[in-house]
DNA sequence: CATGAATGAGGATTCATTCAT
DNA sequence: GATGAATGAATCCTCATTCAT
C-alpha cells in the first residue's frame, strides 16, 4: 500500500518537473497543459489526477521551485563550517540552480515576478515574500555567524541579507536579459568577492 | 466632402496609453482586447483601425515606452549643467517614471522582460537591447562630460553606465516585488549617493 | 434639378460596375464592401447612399448584368434580318459578353449560379428564371421567324430555345473551369455551325 | 489504461459527411463551423481535433466528393462487360450520385465550381482538373473497350470523353438552376439514348 | 489509475453598417 | 451629398477541463 503513495509523489514531481520545462520557456499564460504532458510523458487528463487546475500546478512549481532551492542551499552551506566559506558557497548554489540547463530556473524566476506584480482576484498566488523570507534567513544565519564568530564587521544582519539578495537578482536579472553578453560566472565570482570583502573585519 | 476630422496620432496615441494601463495591470498575455478598448473609452474594433494585431498594439506600446523614457531622461537632464546633478536628475527621473501612477510602467517593464526571455518564433518581439543601449547611450554621454571636465574619475564609461543600470534595475525589481515595505525615494537618494560617490574625483 | 438626376443614375451605375469587377473576381460572399468602394474609386460610406445594403446592390448587380446582356443581344440581333444570320449573331453576342476582360461577366455568372441554389430566407435572391426566359423569348423569336419564312424545320421554338441555352451553358461552364486549355471562339463556332445546321430546313 | 475507443477515420467522415449536408444548402463561405458540429451531433471544438481549420475541412470534403464518386462509377460500370451497358451504367451512376438526397452532392458542385473559378491566394484550392482527370480516364477507358471490341465507331476517345463529361455538367447545370421543370430522368435517358448512337457503330 | 476524445466558454479578429462632420 | 471613423455582432479557433472507457 505504501509503495503506491510513493509512486504517486514521484508522479507528482515528475510532472511538476516537466511544468518547470515548460513553463520557463513560454511563460506561465503560454503554457498548454498538453505541452507539459507532453514534456511528462503522460496523458493530458493524467494532470488533473495530480493537480486540481492548471493554477494549482502553477503554484505547486513554485512551491517546488522554492523548495529545491532552498534544499540545495542548505546542502551546500552546511558542509562548510567557516562562515566565509558559507557565503562563497552560498552564492555560487543560487547560480548554480538559476544556471541549470535542465531546469531553466532563470527563465522562470521572471514569470514568476512578473505574476507576483498582477492581480489574481486579490489573492497573491505565489508567496513571494515567503521565499525572499527563507533565502534571507539562511543568509542570516550566515551572517550572524560571522558576527559571533568576530569575523565579518558588526551589522543589522537582516538589512545586509535584504540588499546582498536584491544585488544578487539585480545581476541575474542583467544575465537573464542577455545571457550572450553577460558572463555570469565572472559576475558572480566579482560580486562575491565584493560582498564578502565588505563584510570581512579589517585587520 | 468634410470628412470628420480626426486626430489619428492623437487617438493611436490614447489607445496606446490605455493599452499601457491595461497591460501593465494584467501582463500581455492576459489582457483583452476588450478591455484595453473599455479603458480607452472606444469600442472593440476601432482598435483594429489603428494597429492591425494584438501582437502590433503590443510592439507600439513597447516603443512609446521606450520612447518616453528618452524624452523624460532628456528633458531632465537638458536643463542641467553640471555632470552631478545630471545624474542625479537621471536617476530620479527614472524613478519619476517608474513610480508615475497614471501610467505603470513599473509593472508594464517586468512583463516586458518577462517576454523578452520568451520565444516568439524566432523573432524578439521587443528590442530590449536596443533600449538599453538608447538608455545607457545617455547616461555614457553624462559621465564622459564629467571626466573631460575633470570632475569624474578616470573610468570606461560604457562598463559604468552597463553597470550603473544593472543596479538600478535591480534596486526597481526589489521595489516592483514588495513596494509597501520598500521606500524607492529614499533607496534611489541612497544609490545616487553611492554611485556619484564613488565617481567623482576625491581631493 | 434634373442634371443632378441623371449624376445620381450615373454614380450608380458606376458602383454597380465596380461590383461587378469585384464580385466577378472574389465572388459574393467574400467581396467587403470596402473593395467596391475603393474599386468605384468612392468612400465606403458612398455605396450606402445608393444602395440599402449589400444585398441590395447585389440584386441591383444581377439585375444590371441581365438587363445589359439584354440590350446587347437586342442590339446584335437587330440589325440582321435573315433568321440565319440572327442566330450566329445571338451566338457570337453572348460569348462577347462572357468574354469581355473588362466586365467578368463569366465568373459572375458561376457566383450567380451557386447563389441561385441557395437558401435566402425563403426568396430566392436573383431571379434566375426570369432571366432564362427573357434570353430564352429572344432565341424563341428567332427561331419562330426562321420557321415562318420557312427556312428552320418546323419544332417546338420553345423547347429547342431552351436545349441551345442549356447547351450554351454547358459548353461555357467548361471554359470558365479550365480556361487556358479551352478555346472558347473555336467552340462557339462549332456549336454554332453545328446547330444551325440541325435547324436548317435541307434541301 | 484503456483509453477510450473511437474509430477517428470513422468520426472523420461523420464530420465529413455532416459538412457536405450544410456546405450543399448554405455554400461554403456562408457555412458556419458551429452549424456543421450542430448537424454532425458534436461539439464545435470536436471539429478542430479532425480539421486543423474550415479550409481544411473544406479541402476534405472536396476531396470525399470525387472519391465517392469514383467509388460509384467504378462499383457500377464493373459487374457490366459489354462497353454499351457500362456506357448506361455511368450515366446513371453519375446522376444518382448528384440526385442522392441525403448528400447533396449536386449543390455543392457548383459551389465547388464558383470557388474553383476564385482567387484563393495563389493556390488552388480544389484539384478539379485532377477530378475531371480521373472521371475522365474511367470514360475514356470504356470508349477505347467498346472500339477495341468493334462496337463503337473510331473516335479519339480523350476528346470524346471530354465532350460528353461538358455535355453531362450542362445537363446537370440546368437541373439544378431548376429541378422542378427539369426532369432529370427523362433528360439523362435522352441524352444518354443519344450519346451511344452516336458512338455506337452503325450496320 | 490513465487516457485522450469531447466540449464550450472565451478571445482575437473581421466587416457590414451607421453617422457625425 | 460624401466620407471614413467608429462600432459590435458574428465568426473562427483555442484550450482548460471533464469524463467515459
Amino acid at each position: 500500500m505504501t509503495p503506491k503513495i510513493v509512486d504517486k509523489k514521484e508522479k507528482r514531481n515528475q510532472i511538476i518537473e516537466a511544468a518547470i520545462r515548460v513553463f520557463s520557456k513560454m511563460g506561465f499564460a503560454r503554457t498548454k497543459m498538453m505541452e507539459i504532458a507532453k514534456a511528462a510523458g503522460i496523458g493530458k487528463g493524467t494532470i488533473y489526477e495530480y493537480f486540481k487546475s492548471k493554477e494549482e500546478l502553477t503554484v505547486a512549481v513554485f512551491n517546488a521551485f522554492v523548495h529545491n532551492i532552498e534544499i540545495l542551499l542548505s546542502r551546500r552551506t552546511m558542509k562548510m563550517t567557516d562562515p566565509e566559506e558559507k557565503l562563497h558557497a552560498y552564492f555560487s548554489a543560487w547560480f548554480d540552480i538559476m544556471n541549470n540547463d535542465l531546469l531553466e530556473y532563470g527563465d522562470l524566476m521572471i514569470d514568476i515576478w512578473a505574476e507576483s506584480v498582477r492581480l489574481h482576484e486579490g489573492k497573491d498566488i505565489f508567496d513571494l515574500k515567503g521565499m525572499y523570507e527563507k533565502m534571507g534567513a539562511r543568509l542570516t544565519e550566515i551572517l550572524r555567524e560571522g558576527m559571533e564568530q568576530n569575523k565579518f564587521k558588526p551589522m543589522n544582519p537582516d538589512i545586509v541579507s535584504s540588499v546582498i539578495l536584491a544585488t544578487m537578482d539585480g545581476l541575474f536579472l542583467q544575465w537573464l536579459l542577455d545571457k550572450k553578453s553577460f558572463d555570469i560566472h565572472t559576475a558572480i565570482k566579482q560580486m562575491s568577492e565584493v560582498m564578502i570583502a565588505g563584510l570581512l573585519k579589517t585587520k
